[in-house]
DNA sequence: CATTTTTATTGAACCGTTTCAATAGTAATT
DNA sequence: AATTACTATTGAAACGGTTCAATAAAAATG
């Protein structure tokens, strides 16, 4: 192993001069970098990850902590397609500025917080990234009062004066809205997330804003409170089919819901696309492939994971101590969806 | 910040007992031990990483080295969600012996080799876990010639003096050869993955024992150099269905190119599961909501990540410098297969 | 009871950096 | 020429643990 000694000595200054050419070059003498410069070469040294962040109390270590799952399952979860998308996000922004993502995981829900005090407690990390934001979320208490630094994926329903990415939601299904008042649709039903979500009380804006804009009113019996499963997709469906005036098109909270609403009307003899319009939400990697391929509103996890990481930063630099970013959907347009069908 | 000096005279002992009850609590005193305990408790005292790995060499870190892609994909890769499942493997067993993954990226393949001499170099990890093995992988010369701990995910093509943990691909092509057999078929195809890769060499083997253990013979029309994409899969199926005695069940090299040979299938109005039996390999999200369901050759992924963090922790600790496992893989039965169908 | 062995604890050195006041040398200013 | 202002470099003191020879006290042995 090669030290900072090593170098000195053999580049015939002090230890102090090439721990300047490490961390400031231009303080040095022109002469004096290259000479440093030519022995790290040479003796292939790489400066000590532990001694650094022991002395200057900085580790270029990002944490995250997931919850690993207990057993081998196979999810159509969008998580699961997004958290990977999120993670190169993460990673390529935090591998710019030299920094790595440490990843801690909790074996389970009772372990998770202790791991987050461990992570901070131990200075494994500057700097922490939240996922899956729930209601009354006990990390961010945590954080907020320990002053570290973090970000999270989402907003909470309590106070939300902490630094946050979310995709706005609200924005998406106005744009759903709008591609299907285009496409000669006027009677357009919702399928809403659980209650008591803040993505719902988001979307449900969008909806109202969205139908305003297009002067169409709300008729209650085209919303419905469903949920994030094909089941929920399914009942809601049957629901909306026997109305007395059945809606043209569908938009859901998600695509796995979707998926339910499709196979409704499929069984219904109606064809996704034709009779009905469907729209579903995030863009999981089923949607393009199912059959009839499904429009949605595609979250973009990979922005969200360089915005996230871009907050952090921002955060930890002391540059902006309250990032909130909202990230704007993309409507994609597959065979789901289609004119309105006058028969 | 407290530190152990804060415990150490908090407690009345020296330094050194308050270490000593982190690293071997059994040597002290019951009484002393408890005093420490109940100090550290009330002080919220967290050891730190920085300082604990500097003198004692070891971060209980593990890196991985992923490249990002460049862009926003979404890609059908099996990589992805075996990715997953295998980050998840690890992590667990990781967790469990109080390590954490270290993520640190590589923005392309260039940058690839210099980015694991940093980590080793910087002594930011412990050992390293390599996927994706290359044909005269550059790094596991790197690794072995600098004697660091690693294991990898695969066999490589050159020597195999390294530590590694493999799937049995010929065990797996053997199991659905015995399934399609005891169906009642005997005109078996198989497309092969490309020329060249080790999977192939072993797969290949898994046909052979498995034809002979059934006691049929090879026919080389029914054997096809094939690949992993959908149109691998239909170029090949094209092949096969042309031929005077078609076969009554294919083998594909993996899950996309067994969907290129189903909708191959379909256009010429071929049943799949009825007229002509498909299996695949890897088992994505994908094969179980195609229509119809796709049986497949499922490779585990979160054992993998099991068995490469035993290994590499084995490794580590010098009680097996050269462990080489094989896992098994699984064959999920779904409705691409059926009995044989005499027309 | 003296001696040896075992058990529990100590304290100082060390791990490899960063940091910063101090210093020497050089250039600019009066 | 004397003073001041920079520039480049130094050296020692941290940072917060681990390690280990040394020591003290208690227990076992002859």
């Amino acid at each position: 192993m090669t030290t900072i000694r090593d170098i000195a000595s053999a580049a015939g200054v002090s230890i102090g001069t090439v721990s300047n050419y490490l961390n400031d070059p231009q303080l040095l003498a022109e002469e004096t970098r290259k000479k440093i410069h030519g022995k790290i070469q040479e003796l292939d040294y790489h400066p000590s990850a532990a001694a650094r962040s022991l002395k200057s109390r900085q580790t270029l270590r990002i944490g995250l902590v997931p919850i690993i799952h207990p057993e081998d399952y196979r999810s159509t979860d969008p998580g699961d397609n997004a958290f990977l998308e999120l993670l190169a996000g993460l990673n390529s922004i935090a591998a710019e500025n030299g920094y790595a993502v440490l990843i801690s995981a909790a074996p389970n829900y009772a372990q998770e917080l202790k791991t987050y005090e461990r992570l901070i407690g131990e200075g494994q990390v500057d700097g922490v990234v939240l996922m899956g934001i729930r209601s009354q979320d006990e990390r961010l208490k945590l954080l907020t009062s320990r002053h570290f630094p973090f970000v999270a994926f989402g907003q909470s329903d309590i106070s939300n004066d902490y630094p946050y990415v979310d995709v706005d939601g609200a924005a998406g299904i106005q744009m759903a809205l709008r591609y299907l008042v285009e496409l000669g649709h006027q009677k357009i039903a919702y399928i809403t997330p659980p209650e008591g979500l803040m993505c719902t009380r988001q979307r449900w804006e969008g909806y109202v804003r969205g139908m305003e804009e297009s002067h169409l009113e709300i008729y209650k019996e085209y919303v419905i409170e469903g949920g994030f499963n094909e089941k929920d997709g399914h009942i809601s469906t049957e629901l909306l089919l026997d109305l007395p005036e059945p809606p043209t098109a569908i938009i859901t909270a998600n695509d796995i819901c979707a998926f339910g609403v499709m196979r409704t009307l499929q069984m219904r003899s109606l064809q996704a696309g034709k009779d009905i319009s469907v729209i579903g939400f995030d863009d999981i990697s089923l949607a393009d492939h199912w059959q009839p391929s499904l429009t949605t509103i595609a979250q973009p996890f990979r922005k969200i994971g360089f915005e996230l990481m871009q907050s952090l930063f921002s955060v930890i630099s002391g540059e902006n101590l309250l990032p909130q970013t909202m990230v704007e959907p993309k409507l994609v347009v597959r065979q789901s969806t289609g004119p309105m069908n006058n028969k």
